[in-house]
DNA sequence: TGTGGTGATCGAACCGATTCGATTTCAGTA
DNA sequence: TACTGAAATCGAATCGGTTCGATCACCACA
């Protein structure tokens, strides 16, 4: 039933156009290579026949390809689905496909398609690192790809990055909050694994102490960005004595997380509890109450990242040193945050 | 810099356990044609040497490889993320990696997709079709590969197909509505070139039919799984001095559009006009008010999507014929819904 | 007229596997 | 002991390109 189409070769366009088969790939690869009038009667018959080059031989041959790779922490996650929405176009343009992977909950699962990616000849690839145990990273440092990390740093991978500034926008979250007359603000922290959970945590360390309060250790708790993880720390910081007037979540699940726990323990938001997040979710204005945030542009953060990977792919510049972008936040005042 | 590995091929393999190249290929692809103990020898200097074949070029020898594609219509729509995310694993399970794509704008991505996945010699995919007009369906007949369809179906390619049981979705919100008292019930339809858009569509007239109402013309519009047209719909159909009721609008963006239109209009959901949607957001309960909606099973989907066109690619049954399965919708009642 | 140089083209080797017909090995049987 | 047939292994061809050294044609210049 389906058609095995035996594709045209370069072969049968040789024989046809009356030339060597070497003559037809320099056609195609360096066609400044090729006189003219064969050049034309080369593409001409390749045009005929429906002759284009087979990506799979010219890869065996040259290991090179028109493919990279994307390795998110998880779709479930709206962000994800941006970042590769946005990294297809990008890549797509420059004539790139894409091969996602997302990181299951088995660790090994980033480095196992690591060297799938390898083994398919591919040369560079995105990563939402999932880790930063020596392990894991000695692992990348000695694949023969290319990176660009997004989201978080891995500090000894020698590689282009580009995140948020996260001390800018606990900054703009903590100075809102401040401003508001919050005194008592918690923290429901990440990962501290993680290059962006700990640069968060350190700007509302950093931010409160420049304005004389402190992060008191009864108003911290982590939630790395799981969502049961941020609500069982939220009702922790909820529940005792001391209780904190205001939340800082690190990330838009830990946001549900404690929206989720204040409404449970029959807490409004923002009367009972202030709440502010870092990442915006898709729809945020429907959502009651409208989360305060710091919104990452993550359009232009993926198309960054992919543009960066791209080049390092074209240009064979090794000796380039890492490029660091990290794209400023925006705050988006909405209704879980009032005066305190 | 980047360490240029030349893999370790079956010819090394050969050579230091002494047996010949074929037969080191044999030992990889089917064990049993290879006595017990050269078996041993050969694995056992395979792992020592950390050889792997090369699927490259596997690839080009025989045609085949672990490559299944995915094209979604758009990924700012959770759902299609939701997809990715169970296709993916369910492939990674068997030992495939998913290529992906979105349908951009361009009407023709699709088949540019198609056709950069034929090239590689990938001979699966699941798509979300986004056109149903003969020359891209004939196009997809033409193609070697097997396709599943995901969502709406093609009626002229053969193939297996994964989506929602439409009428049955319908149903369940026109009889809920009905049950509310209401009467003059209006939909924001989908695309009518779209297989599920017609079924939503005819499932609301059929249902409002066998209660003895009617579809008035009026309270009919097209959203076309769009957020701005769908907005401008709902306006439109709020607006009229005989409004509906009620709106049922044929997918999650549709609602937003909707929700918006309403709110934009000084209108309180459900108090002056209840909305009621197919297929239910992240964090619906978030969002106020929380959407009555007839829910997808999409883990379910997507997995069943995934199984069949792996079923497709590892057993040549090419004579089997089409199957198709529609999953039943799940009634979830909101606060957007209230008695008329 | 002979020579050197340049641009175009060719042919063969190669990338790393699979595949199939040919050959060897060896156990079982007459 | 010689013979047969199945199982194991081998070698060569092949998939469809790229690459590089060799060859060839042609023109300019001495």
């Amino acid at each position: 039933m389906s058609k095995q189409v035996r594709g045209v070769t370069a072969a049968d366009v040789a024989k046809i156009a009356g030339v060597a088969k070497s003559t037809v790939s320099l056609a195609f690869s360096a066609p400044d290579r090729v006189a003219a009038t064969t050049l034309r009667r080369i593409l001409k018959t390749a045009e005929q026949y429906g002759y284009t080059p087979n990506p799979v031989a010219q890869s065996l041959k040259t290991g090179r390809n028109n493919l990279v790779g994307l390795l998110l922490q998880d779709l479930t996650n709206p962000h994800g689905g941006a970042v590769l929405q946005h990294v297809q176009t990008t890549a797509n343009l420059s004539g790139y496909m894409v091969m996602t992977a997302t990181a299951a909950s088995d660790p090994d699962s980033d480095l196992r398609f690591v060297s799938h990616l390898e083994r398919l000849h591919v040369r560079a690839a995105i990563i939402m690192p999932s880790g930063s145990d020596a392990a894991y990273v000695n692992k990348l440092i000695e694949s023969p790809m290319r990176f660009v990390t997004y989201g978080h740093k891995l500090s000894t991978l020698e590689c282009d990055h580009v995140g948020l500034d996260n001390h800018l926008a606990m900054q703009l979250l903590v100075q809102h909050l401040l401003e508001l007359g919050h005194r008592k603000i918690g923290h429901i922290a990440g990962d501290q694994t993680i290059s962006s959970a700990v640069e968060r945590l350190f700007g509302v360390r950093e931010h409160l102490a420049a304005a004389g309060h402190g992060l008191s250790d009864r108003h911290l708790a982590y939630g790395n960005y799981d969502e049961i993880l941020a609500y069982k720390a939220a009702r922790t910081l909820l529940t005792q004595d001391d209780r904190p007037t205001a939340l800082i979540t690190a990330n838009n699940v830990t946001a549900i997380g404690a929206l989720r726990a204040a409404r449970d323990l029959h807490m409004n938001c923002p009367r009972d509890v202030s709440i502010a997040t870092v990442d915006r979710l898709p729809w945020a204005d429907l959502i009651s109450p409208e989360l305060t945030c710091a919104a990452q542009p993550i359009d232009d953060m993926a198309k960054r990242a992919a543009t960066w990977l791209i080049e390092r792919l074209e240009n064979e510049l090794e000796t380039y040193s890492p490029r660091m972008y990290e794209f400023a936040p925006e705050l988006i005042v909405g209704e879980s945050t009032c005066p305190a």
